[in-house]
DNA sequence: CTGAAAGCGCTTACAG
DNA sequence: CTGAAAGCGCTTACAG
């Protein structure tokens, strides 16, 4: 049996609900928009004939009026990198959480140097209410940019330069010093650490937090990427430098696996002759052999609240900029 | 030094801009949208002027008129499971490439059987032109109801029922069968599988094209679920009954992944004596040890194509379904 | 509490 | 090729 093939249905406007009620379309659109000051009847003879008419509301022509166009942007850094990134999933669950519950559309952009403008234009066209930027590059101007335009943004870290702008923050520090006080409570006596690139505010974070806790002064730690490569590489330079070694905190996941190869290789048994920590609780830690004890920041949680932000400051645009900071905590494994 | 507070630039009508061209609005409206009956001085006195009040169209006032979003839906799955969703980055990044070559938003949603009269609603609110559906459930009713409706949608996926709605496909007996030919021009002798549940599409066609294109009537196997677990205890059932095994094809990567635990556990090399094969090429293929021999579905391009197919339905309503079939290919790493 | 009217900013037949 | 006018479907002061 052929579907039956009907017609797109007119679609029904305020004016037929307003008849239908028998009353003035002024006074049907407060009942749609829920405003208290109508009589109950009217109300009730309004949300009958809604119901009788199927009536949705045309969002193009009440944006018309209300200049809100009930959707936001989540622009993540460079396409490119959208297939390695082990945070996508965590962040588009917090965000759209968040955002659907208000009946808000997350439309997903992603930016580089090349596309930056495209981006800014598409912001300021009126499509959008808001954006959230995800780990901006430390030198765009943008987020310097949008505040000065007072256009509703929220970052998800701390801006590189000082800026009165809204955003989250992982406590890194507070993250590393969770792996130190680990490994130190496993009686390691050698520990070492490979670190992610000093120049960046993460890489740099990390090691300090860990280097403070420990209060180690003779800290042997090399500076990875935080690639599996210079996991790797750090790995190997570390064991020879220090046959002696029992512990490992890598600052990010791939470069943990990156050791755990080496360590395998070396026929260093882990956990029981070298303890790994691992940062980030990216899918890889769970692919490991053995699992990777790992620190994990509220990724989801962080999402959802950037989300929160984000239409607080919309609603109110004159509050002040507001940050929340998240605290890691530690995921037991097998690695140590 | 303070920022200073800039007042929000008080937006610019396209009846600025035609008085400053000295035109009327419907001239100026022509030009902006590139009607070619214009006379030549007239669009450029028009351009001129658009460049000099820097005039951005209002896009809710043409949706009134045009009754054109210019934004499509992504429908995802389930919520819950998007951090685990080792497809999600190609997806977006092969949907968002083409979606923003043409100023289409693209707004991220997800459904489960909860949210889907919610996603329903939204989808007939008329703020979105079409929606792709990623792997709708088997007996997701919605395919059909927007086919019927008339609302343009596409499929990620064969549809589960006969329906005649656009999709994209992999062929699964294809991919499955590049393993077969894989395994056997390394002269393994032996050669088992773990299948997916075989009561999906997807799992059963793995099985099939494998099996034919091995054309051993003996071919042992044992059905999993794709995920690690099944692949260990799969592989367990295997090495036991079917000790002289030299080769096995998994169906997914996870559990190609967790029979190189149980082979490692057993002794067995990888891939001297036993050679693995998975399927997905998804993030842990790399980060098995040996890195996987795997079978790679052309994501990406399926999500483009999936994108493009959807803005021509939008622009075409009546042109008959189309399907694009997408062929896998193999990589080869150190696992076979 | 309710309605008539203006207005949001466009596009598009329709004349000319 | 161009313009005057109608119309897209809402919301919101403003009176009453």
């Amino acid at each position: 049996m052929p579907t039956p093939r009907r017609a797109p249905l007119k679609r029904v406007t305020l004016e037929e609900v307003a008849r239908a009620a028998g009353v003035s379309r002024a006074t049907a659109s407060r009942v749609v928009n829920g405003v208290t000051t109508v009589d109950e009847a009217i109300r009730s003879a309004v949300q009958r004939a809604i119901a009788d008419t199927g009536y949705v509301p045309n969002p193009a022509a009440r944006s018309l009026v209300t200049r809100r166009a009930e959707a936001v942007a989540l622009v993540l850094p460079e396409r490119a990198r959208l297939p390695g990134d082990p945070f996508l999933g965590r962040l588009l669950r917090g965000t759209s959480r968040v955002t659907g519950d208000h009946g808000v559309h997350l439309v997903l952009m992603t930016m580089d140097a090349n596309t930056r403008d495209q981006v800014a234009a598409d912001l300021h066209r009126g499509r959008l209410d808001g954006v959230i930027l995800v780990h901006p590059g430390e030198r765009d101007p943008l987020p310097r940019r949008l505040v000065e335009s007072r256009f509703p943004v929220v970052l998800s870290a701390r801006p590189a330069e000082p800026l009165a702008v809204t955003h989250v923050e992982a406590d890194q520090r507070a993250g590393a010093a969770l792996a130190a006080d680990h490994l130190r409570s496993l009686r390691r006596r050698r520990i070492v650490t490979i670190t992610g690139p000093l120049h960046t505010a993460v890489g740099h974070d990390r090691l300090a937090g860990f280097r403070d806790t420990l209060a180690d002064p003779d800290l042997a730690w090399v500076e990875g990427d935080f690639s599996r490569e210079s996991g790797a590489v750090g790995m190997t330079h570390l064991v020879e430098a220090h046959p002696d070694l029992d512990a490992v905190f890598a600052a990010s996941d791939l470069m943990a696996q990156g050791a755990l190869s080496v360590l395998r290789a070396r026929g260093r048994a882990v956990p029981a002759d070298v303890a790994v920590v691992g940062f980030d609780d990216s899918g890889v830690a769970l692919a490991c052999d053995p699992p990777l004890t790992t620190v994990r920041e509220p990724v989801e949680e962080m999402a959802a609240e950037l989300a929160r932000l984000l239409l607080h400051h919309i609603d109110h645009p004159d509050s002040p900029p507001a940050r929340t900071l998240f605290t890691p905590t530690l995921v037991h494994r097998h690695s140590a």
